[in-house]
DNA sequence: GAGTGGTCTAGACCACGAA
DNA sequence: TCGTGGTCTAGACCACTCG
């Protein structure tokens, strides 16, 4: 791990054990710089991270701030899907994985002009849900280019298509561009989810990228409105 | 402007012109140091933003790679609602702002509490949507503490609060803490916005923070599921 | 082994804030 | 005026990829 991730850890954690209060000014860069050996330019680097998970806030000519959250809600997971409420659920390891479909088809052109395929390509084709407790968190529609994957295997499909994957390519995936949207279920997923007609969804279409440039996975994923949050930090705002 | 942000104009420019292909390998580190006279550090910054825009992937050890992205997806607004569709509105300029309501209020508990408040603070209230040709696009409720703003005008309201405020305070927006769900709309809102009951609404919830870890805006904005969609660009998936 | 990007250093200069 | 963070330099070392 670099030497700047473990100072993040270090001060992220102060902010979250209440060891930093809220408007509290963060020791300056030049204190931190002596306080663990380090380079300004290093400091800069944890000061970037900090804030984009959003713990601080920065003031040029003033100083760093940290910055007055509601308790408990700094620190979460960011830039995912989260099951909201109290329902403890771990979408991550807990639930059940139920596999709808996994065969090889010829993909839709939204599809193909996502993953940049060629209209005669083929994909994996991959239908899932989760399941905790007998409610159904969510369904899953998952589209792998057969150029890049060969061979991918149905037990992957239940438990973590990524983990299988790592294990078998030498592929590392590099970012996702994301788009979220509300929706109605289809009469099929009505029936799936559980849910009644004029109950929303929300919709995550998400594209992975491998490190070289490609595009390797195509997502959609449709979760309860009542269920599922999505929560991010940025500079950017609605215009208001 | 920052050296590191106009070489990314630059090399972003090169990227949607098509000077540099899908698959692309960009000059190498070194050679970008070169050309534009400037430090390798410098040159750190602009990657970081151009993958953060979701232009390149970076593989260690070999180059940085410009991404296989479908025309005209890329270099478009992130992290940010845009409104979908060839409907070439734009909501940043063109749609006419009609205001609801316009008062100070005591908040509920949830402005409150994510604002950071006391029990017996007020705040400004506004609801107001925008139109374009006819069509309701989203509905707004905004809440700004009194204590940090003695003062703001109705008119303000029906243009651009954020201007009215910079103009009038000296107080610099650093980052926003936003959260996303799918919603039914309520009564009101089905009248307002004319959409059926039963049509989904994509929510954005969000907190604007000021440079000294202030809270100072709460939003709630509702748009039609079938105009809006949130997009962006980040390393983190949903787990598969 | 040669070439790549990622991290880091020890400085420097600048823009800005606070008093 | 002085202290703050933001940018930038000219190097260095390391981890990694690829032929």
């Amino acid at each position: 791990m670099p030497k700047y991730k473990s100072i993040v850890k270090e001060l992220a954690d102060a902010i979250r054990r209440g060891e930093l209060q809220p408007y509290d000014q963060l020791p300056t860069v030049v204190e931190l710089c002596e306080q663990y050996h380090v380079s300004r330019s290093t400091i800069e680097l944890v000061m970037d991270d900090l804030e984009r998970q959003g713990y601080v806030s920065r003031k040029r000519g003033s100083g760093v701030y940290v910055k007055k959250v509601p308790k408990g809600t700094v620190g979460g997971p960011l830039n995912t899907i989260t099951l909201s409420d109290g329902a403890n659920v771990d979408i991550q390891k807990n639930p059940e994985c139920r596999v709808h479909e996994f065969t090889i088809v010829k993909p839709d052109d939204r599809v193909i002009h996502l993953l940049g395929l060629h209209e005669h390509s083929f994909t994996y084709y991959v239908s899932r849900s989760h399941i905790y407790e007998d409610s159904v968190l969510d369904i899953q529609y998952l589209y792998y280019p057969v150029e890049i994957f060969r061979d991918i295997r149905l037990t992957s499909a239940e438990t973590s298509i990524r983990e299988w994957i790592a294990e078998n390519y030498e592929v590392t995936p590099d970012t996702y561009h994301k788009t979220l949207r509300a929706v109605c279920p289809t009469d099929k997923e009505v029936e799936l989810l559980g849910v009644t007609k004029g109950d929303p969804l929300l919709e995550i279409e998400q594209v992975g990228y491998l490190d070289d440039g490609r595009p390797f996975e195509y997502l959609v994923a449709r979760f309860p409105g009542d269920l599922a949050v999505y929560q991010t930090v940025d500079s950017e705002s609605l215009p208001v």
